[in-house]
DNA sequence: TTCATTATAGACACGCGTGTCGATTTTGTC
DNA sequence: GACAAAATCGACACGCGTGTCTATAATGAA
């Protein structure tokens, strides 16, 4: 019944998001929360033990609204190749904020904490751009191309260019040359 | 004329290089450079005042042998093909052992001491690259690609595997997939 | 071998983040 | 409104990495 914990809760949650989005997991300290929240280090301590379980607790809630869920728009019978155009723009926008994805963190968060984090969010991704490439090949919107190449250049590119975006200044041109790639490998003329 | 100090400096720099190749840059430590070098603190510090200085003279000694150092394979006049393999055999054996390689290093110490690294890095490698494309492609042995896509494309997605498979186990088969898209995309049938 | 120069050892004080714990305030039930 | 339970505060001790400084040891030129 609404409990003032589970609002608190709830509250530390959003607040530190965007400290995790612009600075990583291992630069975020249980201080840098506490400011950002405005609450105690007692006060904290008591909702969550350390940065690496509010940062797990962060992901849950995050990560089902996922810009690659293609599931609905497949069973709606929508055109793969809009399908495709969508999350093109979708990863395009994100390179323009890098700052407020959690990407690096979900990364850093990997390597010091539980890499198999990565795995599941990575095996997810693999899973649902195969069904999308599949589902658009059986439309005979897209070529007839080697899946598990195709979906392994998208994802690892997207990857590399997004952790770049956000130490260079990646320039728009180039981002937009890897998504002409992958709309050209995918589409038929 | 020899001076001891030169040389320990050269031995602190080849002692420090498994460090930062294993760890990462940020986790490397003053304390761990001198275990690794059994000198005490003060030794070390005469000789190097932080780790991003020793690091950025580690680099210097490093870069000169790239992986992707195409020019004197085109002087010689050598086939674009087997350059090209060499290229791509060299990326698939890195990934294979991504505990010796400076990459996840260099990402790091771009991320917090000076980013311009990484865009000299990039743009180099993007040049090289782009010299060896135009050069398959001015000998026949290529397809007629749009250079920049390619090279985005190649650049990128072996930066987002690098990266991973330090943390995931990314199968080789997966690793193989993208170097196989690479050669078909580039090589003519 | 001598001795000025150079290199090294390791103790010190400092800053910063952590996690804990008793005191205090707030909640919400009766 | 009273009062037990729940939530929060903030001071504390601790560990760890940093950078400095002086005494000591090694070097190498005369």
């Amino acid at each position: 019944m609404a409990t003032k914990a589970e609002k608190t809760r709830e509250y530390i949650l959003q607040a530190s998001y965007p400290l995790f989005a612009k600075n990583g997991f291992k630069q975020v300290t249980m201080k840098d929360v506490c400011e950002a929240t405005n609450l105690s280090r007692g006060g904290l301590y008591s909702h969550f033990p350390g940065t690496a379980e509010l940062f797990q607790e962060l992901l849950k809630t995050v990560s089902v609204k996922d810009a690659m869920d293609f599931d609905r728009e497949m069973e709606k019978g929508s055109s793969a190749a809009v399908i495709l155009e969508n999350a093109l723009t979708q990863m395009e926008e994100e390179m323009k904020r890098p700052q407020d994805s959690l990407s690096v963190a979900i990364y850093e968060y990997a390597e010091t904490v539980d890499g198999s984090v990565l795995m599941q969010y990575n095996s997810d991704a693999v899973r649902r751009w195969s069904e999308l490439i599949r589902y658009g090949m059986k439309r005979g919107e897209f070529r007839e191309v080697d899946i598990d190449e195709i979906v392994n250049m998208i994802l690892f590119s997207y990857q590399g260019i997004r952790m770049w975006s956000r130490i260079i200044q990646v320039k728009p041109e180039t981002v937009r040359a890897i998504m002409s790639h992958i709309r050209k490998e995918l589409i038929k003329r």
